[in-house]
DNA sequence: CCGCTATTGCAAGTCATTCGCAACTGAACT
DNA sequence: AGTTCAGTTGCGAATGACTTGCAATAGCGG
């Protein structure tokens, strides 16, 4: 369901943006993750393959894919900005504190009251954000 | 309603930290704040009656107010960190992407909703971020 | 195969925020 | 009022995430 990394290199080649060694090498990286890696991980797994790969051009690729749309960058409570491919379908986050893993989730009855609210205050959204945090519930509760 | 100068100042005397004089000043500037002020806003307006301060010492100050619940720092996107006095009522944020000027909304049917969302995940809430950003609906339209 | 410009790697630069440390000062105790 | 001393402050340096200047390199259209 998902973009394939050869998405990524039509992309580039349909506008004119050059496909080098580098950014195959990002658009592989990105494809293939199914968790929300940061800049520094990308440029870790990148680098496995290809060691001659700088941060700098990690920041620069991200930057120029995620102004294509290719993926989306979210900054979540201290740390680094993640990334993850662009999504079919909108959705939120919820992060386990406990864990940092990131659950995604979607809600259209939020969503509404969100452009609801909006308009009742005179505003038309044009963005949002919403991260819910939270912890397992532990069904077989540990003795502390 | 919101919390004045005073109430930091005995809160800090209750806590056995000292009241100083820098700590009156930024307790001041908070207190008597209707927006949402930066560390460096805050810094400018208390410089203006106490030229002595020092940045590090609002962001160190903050920092205290915040861990003792008399403050709360928020991280939009792309800036600075906001700060507002605690509140009596949670509320959430819509930014208005024109002026940048932050209006306060509380919603209990989102926030009864996102509970219920972490729940089915199998997750008790812990915290929320919510932010809608939006422009102005313009009633009477210009001509572009 | 050429040439030109987009792209890269590296190092240095930003920006918000934090820290080390010596000087200072509230607040408790004579 | 004076002494004490740990909590605080100011200053400048450090950090961490990202961005940028620049010279070298390399896609890609011809």
């Amino acid at each position: 369901m998902p973009k394939t990394a050869e998405a990524f290199i039509e992309h580039c080649r349909r506008q004119h943006l050059r496909v080098t060694g580098p950014r195959r090498a990002i658009a592989n990286v990105i494809a293939a993750s199914t968790d929300h890696p940061d800049a520094f991980e990308i440029f870790q797994r990148v680098a496995a393959t290809d060691p001659g790969i700088s941060l700098a051009t990690v920041y620069r690729t991200l930057k120029l894919f995620s102004q294509h749309g290719l993926i989306e960058r979210h900054s979540f409570e201290g740390g680094r900005a993640r990334v993850e491919r662009a999504a079919e379908r909108h959705h939120d986050h919820l992060i386990d504190v406990t864990t940092n893993k990131i659950i995604e989730f979607r809600s259209d009855e939020i969503e509404r009251l969100q452009a609801d609210i909006a308009k009742k205050l005179g505003y038309q959204l044009t963005g949002h954000r919403l991260e819910l945090y939270g912890r397992p519930i532990e069904r077989a509760k540990k003795r502390r």
